[in-house]
DNA sequence: CCTTAAAATGTAAGCGCTTACATTTCATGA
DNA sequence: TCATGAAATGTAAGCGCTTACATTTTAAGG
């Protein structure tokens, strides 16, 4: 079934099927309903490729992510899908993987489908040297691409983030407020956001004079929902020193600190406090729930097609999006 | 960048330089070096719409999921999408939401993509009466249907899936043999594999000679991820009926029951053991860990992909892949 | 060095669609 | 009724690739 069968059936040229199937200009109301008729009657569905080939463009989105079955990452990446195709369009998703040296390799290879626009989810897609992030420069040559959750100034790349230097400040100093002045600080090696808590975490140690903090600096190297694994990290890090508040820069590594926690008898809130970061489900998983900042993912999600949206459109958009992180307090904190 | 640009650029015919893209037949050497090295000057990459019109396909796999940042589908869609990728294919991820009256037009929409194979995750997609899986065998009559942990039987659809019955089966037949016999059945709308595990679970009660056993049994309407709701839903139902155990159908659920009860102060494992279904992350997340029966999703991906494969490569492959479920014992049982 | 068949390469016809441009149809006012 | 321009429709030229078939090159045996 193609385009010529249709119009023969239905006794008008190839390009009135062509106008009726792109809902344009100016077909004869009868006209489009003959063809519309003898569409629905064979279910005829116009070829994918051949139309792109005539389009240049199929309303199609290339997601790219580390992992789609970390917490956070799958979630943006629902959104974003709902989101996009709320509005006509489609996504191609690809999974890179940690591994991010071949970042470039994905970007070729999704480029390569002609989508019209790619959305990085996550903000290890962006290296601290310049070098690193040329791809990224390449690519925008061709097509917008997007950044959840990082930045990074070029032309035809926009991003959307939460301001995360200033919520984990925030994060911090609430603890410190409440006394506890002796935080293990967990990360992972999430680069761009991460720097940014990691700053914020700081910037608030020193501005409440804290001495010989970094001692408690930890970074977890491994797949965060490894959660036992990250309990064993947390128990080796305090048979050396102990500590009474413990921040993560993620739900899973904070989930893995109350579980050391817990396999110990220790208190919690009343002998150790948590809070965690991204507000996940994980925080309602735990008893006593977990205190966590919100990193406003949905609204993320939400501008970032939007402003996707404005720019194929030709409009002129913000080419960055900040959100107000916010800290949701639950129970496994005293404050 | 064309063939054609490259073909002048290498002295030689597009035909050749079609040859050299495909990796196909008889190039000698010299020439593929010459072509390859035009191509890589010239970082050309093909276009994907004409080459699929010429190819008739373009390695490409469509996935269908409800929801992938459900905990079970995203990792189902992450390993799928690995491994079809180290299989040189690509995927179209398409979330169709909870409302799966509509799923025809999904499949009718990725099917427009021309993709070589639709994947169905989760069991949702199979509906209980004949009409409602017309769909499939429409979409059947053009490319391979595959189904991860469901089953239909039809040509050209195939399913890799857990043996649900006997996995929970033996769930409830442990905790039974451990003398509890007041249990709480919680599961969700999950059609087909969560029937079977309802079926297995009623057969090991009847087995074990429990009267009245159906008033614990509790179907939670909703997204499971929303703990807290389940927390309350588990409330209401405790405050009518009490147990010693519960069975649940989604490992969230069971976290939903394991909150209330430590709301309330009952001891786990001791006043109230708790069994989940899918092995998930979330195991590990509360104290004690959560006893899960593992429904092998990584071997059931795997030979999903494997089986897809075999098909679109024209050879004879088992239409139905069974697993054997597995009880992992942790904290939240004695037994 | 010539024949011959195999190997390598080239030629050109699509694939199914979009769309600029050409042509026909239609409605309007004179 | 007829001219006239607008609206509707048709014609045909691509889009960038694959591939059957035609042609040329190569190498081996006589």
């Amino acid at each position: 079934m193609t385009i010529y069968d249709i119009s023969k059936k239905a006794g008008v040229s190839i390009a009135t099927v062509s106008r009726v199937l792109n809902g344009s200009d100016k077909v004869r109301p009868s006209t489009r309903k003959k063809v519309l008729d003898i569409i629905e009657k064979y279910e005829y569905t116009p070829n994918a490729f051949a139309r792109g080939m005539g389009l240049h463009s199929l309303k199609t989105i290339g997601i790219l992510c580390a992992d789609s079955s970390d917490l956070f990452l799958a979630k943006a990446v629902y959104f974003l899908e709902q989101e996009l195709q709320a509005n006509g369009y489609e996504s191609i998703l690809c999974c890179t993987g940690y591994n991010l040296d071949i970042k470039k390799n994905y970007v070729d290879l999704i480029l390569s489908k002609k989508v019209d626009g790619i959305i990085l989810v996550g903000s290890n897609f962006i290296g601290t040297d310049e070098e690193e992030n040329q791809y990224i420069k390449e690519a925008s040559a061709q097509i917008p691409i997007m950044l959840l959750n990082a930045a990074f100034d070029y032309p035809n790349v926009y991003s959307t983030l939460c301001d995360d230097y200033a919520a984990m400040s925030e994060a911090a100093s609430a603890m410190l407020n409440a006394g506890i002045r002796d935080i293990l600080y967990l990360y992972n090696s999430d680069s761009y956001s991460g720097q940014k808590k990691l700053k914020g975490f700081k910037a608030a140690m020193e501005r409440h004079g804290v001495d010989g903090y970094e001692k408690l600096i930890y970074c977890y190297d491994g797949p965060p929902q490894r959660v036992r694994d990250v309990a064993k990290f947390v128990e080796s890090i305090a048979r050396e020193t102990p500590f009474r508040g413990v921040i993560a820069a993620e739900d899973e590594l904070a989930i893995g600190a109350i579980k050391n926690a817990q396999n110990h008898g220790v208190r919690i809130p009343e002998d150790l406090s948590v809070i965690g970061y991204n507000n996940s489900m994980l925080t309602c998983c735990c008893t006593p729930e977990l205190t966590s900042v919100d990193n406003r993912l949905e609204s993320q999600t939400h501008q970032l097609v939007q402003t996707l949206l404005g720019v194929l459109s030709g409009e002129e958009m913000p080419k960055q999006s900040v959100f107000s992180g916010k800290l949701i307090k639950r129970g496994t904190t005293l404050f």
